[in-house]
Formats: structure tokens, sequence, C-alpha cells
DNA sequence: TATCTAAACGCAATAGTATTGCATTTAGAT
DNA sequence: ATCTAAATGCAATACTATTGCGTTTAGATA
């Protein structure tokens, strides 16, 4: 993560900063959807600190480069693990207990630029969500209704 | 869109006021997504006048009633012109113009769900955004691209 | 039509989120 | 070691969202 994420950024000509780094690291640990502040305060309690304004800039950056997602109804950003790969990343998130999976599809983006091509709408990409509950939440609750 | 509204507040038990009405009404004349103080400012220009807290309380309610829709990375709500048809509702973006077209496609639905189970993930609905240009948009970048 | 009440609204306070301009610092090239 | 464009921090500001509570009102009932 902290090793590919510093390539990338030398890569493309960014500046390996510390800010960066922390917010990359942050960011391979969660198990779920961060904002901003919360990375702000997760950074508070290993006695570190961040300007907001940093972080907002960091995270831009980040999604510029296919190194995070941003994901606008969980209102946080999630690190990439799939890397550049062809077509767009799509996310599984369970409302039980907000773990993310994400993967990605060229026959489902066919799908949908289709339908769309049939409107006469020319698709650049999409944002595609799945809401429900994961494997291990759903066998929690096929034993709590038993 | 107001008749309608008004029928499914009514057979829901739901009060048919005033400022639901407006918020329906601006909806229903806006051609993108509106963010609850943008509805705001626009009932201001008409002389009118609600409370920012009863326009997110109405907007939520719509939502409910599956009158309206959040479109999350737009940061704004848009009125249903689907009704309640089964599956779940889709949109396609303009980001140019902004305009919107909802639309639902079940066999997307069933494709989404059997990726999903292929990892034990139990899908209850979507959130599905397509990005891109409508036809009167991409016609004029052709144009101006000559 | 008048009365009544749960539901809805407005207001005020507060909290959370996001953006901008500018001075200072720093990564990394030379 | 020096230099400079890029990046960060800070401060101010704007925008967005939530809560509690007193007042009003839609619509049911008589
Ligand atoms: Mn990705
Ligand atoms: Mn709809
Ligand atoms: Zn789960
Ligand atoms: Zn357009």
């Amino acid at each position: 993560m902290i090793r590919n994420s510093i390539q990338v950024l030398h890569a493309q000509g960014y500046k390996v900063t510390r800010p960066r780094l922390q917010v990359v690291e942050i960011l391979g640990k969660a198990q779920k959807p961060v904002s901003p502040y919360e990375i702000q305060k997760m950074l508070k309690q290993q006695g570190r600190y961040l300007n907001h304004v940093t972080i907002y800039r960091v995270l831009e950056l980040l999604c510029h480069l296919n190194l995070a997602h941003k994901l606008p109804s969980e209102k946080g950003f999630i690190k990439c693990i799939l890397g550049n790969r062809e077509g767009c990343h799509r996310f599984m998130i369970c409302h039980k207990c907000g773990a993310i999976q994400e993967y990605a599809d060229d026959k489902l983006c066919r799908n949908e630029k289709e339908i769309a091509g049939e409107i006469g709408f020319h698709t650049q990409y999409h944002v595609s969500e799945s809401y429900g509950l994961c494997s291990s939440c759903y066998k929690g609750e096929l034993a709590g209704n038993v």
C-alpha cells in the first residue's frame, strides 16, 4: 500500500510528503470509508496532527491517482485495492458492519453502456454501489432469526 | 406530479401541507438535482419562505415515499419519474448540462446480484449513476471539435 | 361549522463539513 | 549546500446538517 503509493506519487511527479503518507497509512488500515475529519481524529489519537485542509487536498490527489475512491453515499474515502484495471471500480457495502468489497466487472459496464446508448447517452464512467449484507453478517442474521 | 404526490401523501397517512407541496413543485420544475438550500433560494425568488429544517424534513419524507431520490454524488435531490416500479432506480447524468435521465433495468440488477452472490454478498438495493454526455451535449461536442 | 389533537412547522442554537487566500515550510532537483 | 516550485498550515469564511422546543395547523370528529 505505502510502497505502491510512493511509487505512483513519484512516477506522476508528485512529492512524497509526510502528510500524504500518513493519510495513505490511515486509509490502508481502515476497514470502512473514512471522512477527512475522521482521518484527522485518527491521526490525533496517534499524537499526530494534520490540518483538515491538507487532508482534503491529499484525498483529492489520491483519488485523482486512483489510489483511493470517494464514496459519496457513505460520505467517506476508501483505498483502492484494484489498481489501474480497466473499467470502473464498484463497491459492495455491508450496511451492518460497514465492510466494503471493491470489484470491477466489464460485462456490467458494457450492459450499462448499452442501455444508455439506446437513448443516445454516452457514458464515460459509472458509480455503482450495492448495499446489503456481507457473508458473515448474513450468517449472523440467520442465526439471530432462529 | 403534484396530483400524484397528494395522493401518495394521503394514502400513506401523511398530511398534505403547503411546505410539502411547494417542495414538490420545485422538484417538478427542476431539470437537475437541487439541494435543500437551493430549494430555499428558489422559493425565495418566488417571494415564499420555508425554513431549511422544514425542507430537509420534507425531502426526507419524499424520498421515503419514493417520490424523490437523493443523488449523493450530486449532493442534491430529484423527483422520481418512475413510480413504484420494481427494482432499483438508476440515473444517467450529463456532466455538461446536468440533465438527469432516470431508468430501471431488472437485468442489470440480476447481474449485479449474481456477481455479489458469488462472493457471498446479499444485495438489498443498488445505487447506480452513469456519468457522461446526453445526446444533445454529445452532438454539441462533435460540432465543436470540427 | 366548531372543536380537538397529533402531526408538522418555525425558530434558535449548535455542530459538522468544505473552500479560499496567503504566508511559511519543504521535497527533491541541481 | 543552495534553490525553487510545490505543498502545508493558518485564519477566515461559507455552506450544510441536526436537535430541542414552543407554536401552528391539517384533517378527523362531533
Ligand atoms: Mn479502485
Ligand atoms: Mn425513482
Ligand atoms: Zn457485514
Ligand atoms: Zn447534456
